[in-house]
Formats: C-alpha cells, sequence, structure tokens
DNA sequence: AAAACTTATGCAAGCATTTGCAATTAAAAC
DNA sequence: GTTTTAATTGCAAATGCTTGCATAAGTTTT
C-alpha cells in the first residue's frame, strides 16, 4: 500500500487548499489499486465524513486530472475509472463481448504517439487508454 | 446526397422491421455528411412524425451499431456522435482545448490494429476513433 | 480582528443516455 | 380471419455525471 502524500503536497505546493473532502477523495485513490470508479471513492470517503457531497467528489476529480495526478478511462460498464498517474502507465484491451481486459503495456501505443508528433505536430494524450474489440474466445 | 436505401435494405435481410421511426432515424443519420448526435437525428425525425420518443432512436442507433452499420464516437462536446460504416473509414485528433478537429486516414492506425492481432489476437474496434491530445497553437 | 476578497462546498436541478414495463403493432399459426 | 406469439414503441423513472447558485470556510488587506 503506498502513501497520498506525494499526491498530497503536489496539490497544496500548486496553491490548492487541503480541505478534508480532497484528503479523503486522494486517500481513496492512492490507496485503491485497481481502478476506482466515482462511486467506489465517494463510499469510502462518506464513510469517514459523512456530509460530503458526489459533486465535490468529481470536482475534485476533475482537479486532479488538470493536474496531471490521475487518468480518467472509460473501460465500459457504464461508468469511469479513474488511476493515479504515478502508480504507471500502460493501457487496456477491452473485449466488447465478455468484458475481458487484457493489460498492456504503454510501449505499444509510443510510436503512434511519436508518429502524430511528427506528421501532425499533434501531442495525444495516451497515458491510460482502453481499446475495445474483441478477444480470441469471443471472436469466433 | 446519398440515397439511405442500402441501409434500409440491409436492415430488412436481417428481419428487422421496418418501421416509420427506423427509417426516418436511418435517413437521418445516411443523408447527413458530418458526425451526427442523437438529438440532432431526434429533432429531424419529430419534424416528420411527431409521436416519436427520444428513446427510440437510441434503440435504433443501439441497433444500428451492433449490425455494423453505424459507428458511435465520442469527439467531445459532452454528446456522442453517430456516422455511417460505408461512407468510409477514418479517424480524428481532438484537441482538448481548443476544440480543433484534425482528420486522419484510417491507414495511421492499421498497423496497430495488426499489432495488436498478432501479438494479443485481440481483434480491435478501430473504426472511428478519436483520440484527444493537444493541437500545435495550444500545446505552449 | 474586522472587512473584503477568494476558494470550495452542498444542494438542487439539469443533461445525455439507459432501462423496466405496459400498451401497440406486426407476423405467424391455426 | 381470429387467436397466439413476438417485436417495437412510448412513457416514466433511473443512472452517471455536470452546473448554477447561495452558503461556508479560508486568505489577505486594512
Ligand atoms: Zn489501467
Ligand atoms: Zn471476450
Ligand atoms: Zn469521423
Ligand atoms: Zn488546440
Amino acid at each position: 500500500m503506498r502513501q497520498d502524500g506525494d499526491l498530497i503536497s503536489r496539490l497544496s505546493e500548486q496553491g490548492y487548499r487541503l480541505t478534508p473532502q480532497r484528503m479523503l477523495v486522494l486517500s481513496a485513490i492512492a490507496n485503491s489499486d485497481h481502478h476506482i470508479s466515482a462511486e467506489e471513492i465517494y463510499a469510502q470517503v462518506v464513510a469517514k465524513y459523512p456530509y460530503v457531497n458526489i459533486s465535490t467528489v468529481y470536482r475534485t476529480l476533475d482537479l486532479l486530472k488538470r493536474l496531471d495526478l490521475v487518468t480518467e478511462t472509460d473501460l465500459g460498464g457504464g461508468r469511469v475509472r479513474y488511476h493515479p498517474v504515478d502508480k504507471g502507465h500502460h493501457h487496456h484491451l477491452v473485449c466488447q463481448e465478455c468484458g475481458a481486459i487484457i493489460d498492456l503495456d504503454e510501449s505499444v501505443l509510443s510510436s503512434l504517439q511519436s508518429h502524430l508528433l511528427r506528421e501532425y505536430k499533434f501531442s495525444a494524450d495516451l497515458r491510460h487508454l482502453a481499446i475495445f474489440g474483441r478477444c480470441t474466445n469471443c471472436n469466433q
């Protein structure tokens, strides 16, 4: 289990207030090793501090995205999932049929990244992508 | 302006009913050359047939996706957009800062596609993708 | 330490999309 | 051509997420 200290210090360095709500959201993200959803974060936060509103959770997530501290990825299942950037970059293949998720090293997309930068001068945000499709089993 | 005949015949070939609602949704998609949203489709449909519900539009879009006749792509702006598959494959680079959209030939992702198939036996659905990031102007 | 200003939160309403269910419509069986 | 069965729709409610606005909490200025 990791500390959430680095996330928290990054926040205060940038001049944002360290409210109890924000600390709890940060904690929930930093201490989760899978890809956590807003509702899971909210449940953890509310357990310790009952008067938090889910919109505060979403606003904190928004802030963390802007500061490049967490990524937001649609892995299917109707809700978006969050992951701390400093826990390492990778991607996922998501089977639309059975829901299976295959993990991918970040290097798989690095040649695409540099191609887009070279040919289109476009700096693509490919930090934590989900690519949908069909796995072997489900592809007939 | 294209005919919607091919979309319609594909539907009936597969044993689905050609209800007025479906015909109007199909028409709206086939006759739009940009990437049309559910609400734009709904507006066009309602103009000709006032008693249609937006959930029917969404259900028809769902059907068309399952039959591989339209793609659904998030190009930003808070609503998803639809495009007929038979109007040609391509992709987009979407600037998160200014909203600019750069068009991409489908070939840009074909080596990724074959890499994923070869190495992971995963058949990725890369028919109409939006890649987010920053354009030259907005990248400092 | 008040006053003035800024930031962050809670609440309620809103938005895009989905879902459950009962009513309608069409196709199939008799 | 009725009855039976299946597909499709409309409606209302639900879901995940966002936004506007007034209150609250924290900072800065005086
Ligand atoms: Zn991941
Ligand atoms: Zn699968
Ligand atoms: Zn397109
Ligand atoms: Zn831009």
